[in-house]
DNA sequence: ACATTTGTTAACCAAACGGTTAAACTAAAT
DNA sequence: ATTTAGTTTAACCGTTTGGTTAACAAATGT
């Protein structure tokens, strides 16, 4: 990608990066201690990315491109409504578990700078909703599911996968369990949440 | 509250932390930028408030003692679990479109230090999942509802109700809307969700 | 009227910050 | 053996940061 031939340092670089910004974010993170966790000179972050800006950026893209792929899943996939949904809520929730951090970074920063989805839009694929729109439609239509627009099953698809991880600080202190008992939580909705979206939607 | 006589400019730092904390996090806040916001000397801030985390942690507060109470409409109230998640969907997007800062604020800085929910514990009036428990366990036992764990549903209808406004730059970049569409669907969630929720759990 | 407390200001401070520099090191190319 | 280009380091730099200080103004109490 760049001038340098050899990218070790580079990817210990970005390695280190990865896990300061996904834990304190953007405005949190100090490149000092990104160069301590990656055991190398404050002075190579630089040299190989610049500015803070730009390894930030680099490591957001990174993450973005590793959930865009999942969305994919819902939105372009051939298989019917329903398998989709069994398939994308238990593939997603297992691979959210792998990165729990990734929703809530991604999440995170873009709120704090929107403009930059366009960024990353002309950088990273970006699935679109027309597919899966259509596909809504005719079931609508066809009757074999209840009146919905397509948005609003696709958020509703979205939140109650991708919520759990976000807010899990504040669901933990209402829901007044400790984080085993969580994580039992989060294991039992690769089923829980496909059933209840289709019994939602089913007429 | 403080031996403060005169609380005009006590207010006026709170107003104005609350919404720099709000928009850019307690990292990414600049005390001089709150201090230009409410029209006074930075000296100020810590006449009143002796630090930054301090002050952070009276606008998380306030904020928080705002949200508690919403949430204690779906677990404390003593209306049917259909008339509860009907009002509470109803009454929680109004609410939130007011202050659509608020969740993502709360969530946001909670992630960032998990342990600050303790403090808030003691400071804040904090509703429990008990009474809520024991209303769905009896509706699923009576065979009104389908079987589902009361933490599971209370997840979902949180899910459901918050993460579009925690969500938003990705949801609106994904599902391909621009801001007056986005908010045309969060109207006709308050309607939307409870449907979708209820169809879910209803046998 | 005067003294004391409370509120406000501008100037200041040390520490931390992102970023730079210049020199040293390494290893392949000539 | 010497040049050359890429890599790494310690020391440094200007700015920004949260926080302090000391002098001053405005109330308040006696």
């Amino acid at each position: 990608m760049t001038k340098h031939k050899d990218n070790k340092t580079e990817e210990q670089i970005l390695e280190a990066a990865q896990k300061i910004f996904q834990a304190k974010g953007m405005d949190g993170a100090r490149m000092q201690e990104i160069a301590d966790k990656a055991s190398i000179n404050k002075a190579m972050l630089h040299y190989y990315y610049r500015s803070k800006q730009l390894l930030f950026e680099a490591v957001f893209k990174k993450a973005f491109a590793l959930l865009a792929p999942q969305l994919n899943a819902i939105l372009n996939d051939d298989s019917s409504l329903e398998d989709k949904i069994k398939n994308f809520t238990h593939n997603y929730i297992s691979f959210i578990i792998k990165h729990p951090y990734l929703p809530n970074f991604i999440i995170q920063e873009l709120n704090r700078n929107p403009k930059f989805i366009e960024k990353i839009k002309n950088n990273v694929a970006f699935p679109s909703i027309d597919k899966f729109k259509l596909q809504v439609q005719k079931e609508v239509k066809n009757g074999t599911i209840v009146s919905i627009s397509a948005e609003q099953l696709f958020i509703n698809i979205l939140a109650l996968n991708i919520f759990p991880f976000v807010a899990s600080p504040l669901i933990k202190a209402f829901a007044n369990v400790d984080d085993r008992t969580y994580k039992t939580l989060l294991e039992a909705r690769k089923k829980e949440v496909s059933d209840f979206i289709i019994n939602a939607i089913k007429k």
